[in-house]
DNA sequence: ATTTGATTTTTTGCATGCAAAATTGGCGGA
DNA sequence: TCCGCCAATTTTGCATGCAAAAAATCAAAT
């Protein structure tokens, strides 16, 4: 899923978890689990490096930061723990996980074989009605990208990456996708790899439609492998450069 | 990963978790975190189907029967909500995930793409060293057929699947695949579509080896995909068959 | 000055407490 | 008989308590 785009905007100045006082409680429709909460702040905070790498997660401070008790943060640890974004310590705690170059290119890689796959499934499974809004979404991003408009090409060409995969009709596969997306979320590089090969990466979304309106699964497949494989190379470049 | 096998044994009719006596835990070497034990446990429960499907988890009981409290329990049922073993509901803690067959053949489509992804790679990165170890483990497999030896036969295929994954040589991808099949092992059907296709599985195993032989990357992950996506269909077949 | 070891402090991991929400059961009415 | 409403009970979710392990501090000895 290449042409990774950093979906800040939201620069959350203050970690507090807001919650609808006890009585206010009542109108709101239903109140969101503390812990679910936790677990997207402190994803937000390492992702964007509020928490820095193998900064140790001190489970009282987080609370009090949170303004919730150590309960939903040790929770929210381990979860988050299961998406490889922390490491726990057993006995010592928990730690932001380093992430290595080797980490990102071989997350890179498997997600451009999902997303191969998934254009091999959509290619023989998508409605001509999910086809039609597919060309419409990247008839849009062209436009986008003819005028300059970086950061809505990012956005929607994410869309797109997730709307294929959602027309490979595959739930499991959707899952993975998606908990793969995340964690590469961290590997901001990827944003600048995708500025390096705008034109290309364009060129190749145009022969992946064509592959599409022809139901050419294979072709539709291979496409988009090697989309995401040259964006790969090009993320490996960059870490490479920054620190060799 | 078809060729799914159940490797169960342990009955496990005891559900309690032994720990060493308060005063041991000086000798033993290092105490394993509770909680971790717990998600073991619980897995295994709803593996075996201890824990029958839709059945609400009850943190007060199973903390009980498993002779700790509610909390490491709750850290539990949320970790594997995360493998997709148990379905929370908010502000109702959590039942045992119902496994459609959808939802098993869905695993076992992304488990083939995994899996192709792995031999296409694997072909290229594999030393000579893990070559010939895989042949030993194929040529061993081999052996097994001949005998008859379904339940070592199985055990092996496994071994070698996870090997191939491992020669592939990212962290992502293996970790992914690991989930994944955690997760099918839910599906004894697999089991018994193993057990049909014995003969013409060990065939295309045959040719997988030859592939690698050729450091054939193509072609070991287009033979693969096929293997696992037969065996899915024998499954799909046989879960239609059960309940239509 | 540096290192080692004992002591204090912090931090973790599990257990328990408590209020709010959800479920259950009973009762009256249709 | 069946449905719906209200009270009693259970269960959840978060907070807090507590003992053991880990880390930090300090002291003495090299």
């Amino acid at each position: 899923m290449p042409d990774e785009v950093t979906t800040d905007e939201s620069l959350a100045p203050n970690p507090v978890i807001e919650r609808p006082a006890p009585e206010a409680a009542k109108r709101a429709a239903r109140q969101r689990p503390l812990h679910e909460a936790v677990v997207d702040r402190l994803r937000d905070m390492i992702i964007e490096g509020e928490l820095r790498v193998g900064e140790r997660l001190h489970e009282f401070n987080l609370a009090e930061t949170l303004n919730v008790s150590r309960t939903p943060v040790r929770e929210a640890v381990k979860l988050l723990a299961t998406e490889g974004l922390v490491e726990l310590l057993p006995g010592r705690g928990a730690r932001v996980a380093a992430l290595s170059a080797k980490t990102i290119t071989d997350l890179l890689e498997v997600i451009g074989g999902i997303e191969r796959h998934a254009c091999e499934l959509a290619a023989e499974r998508m409605t001509a009605r999910e086809l039609a809004k597919l060309s419409r979404m990247h008839e849009r991003m062209a436009g986008y990208h003819q005028a300059g408009n970086l950061h809505d090409y990012f956005k929607l060409n994410n869309e797109i990456h997730v709307a294929i995969v959602a027309a490979a009709k595959n739930a499991t596969l959707a899952t993975t996708h998606a908990a793969l997306i995340l964690k590469a979320r961290r590997g901001r590089h990827a944003a600048l790899a995708s500025q390096a090969r705008w034109a290309e990466a364009m060129a190749e979304h145009e022969l992946l439609m064509k592959a599409f309106a022809e139901r050419d699964g294979r072709k539709a497949g291979e496409i988009m492998l090697q989309h995401d494989l040259r964006t790969r190379e090009v993320v490996q470049r960059i870490l490479e450069a920054s620190k060799p």
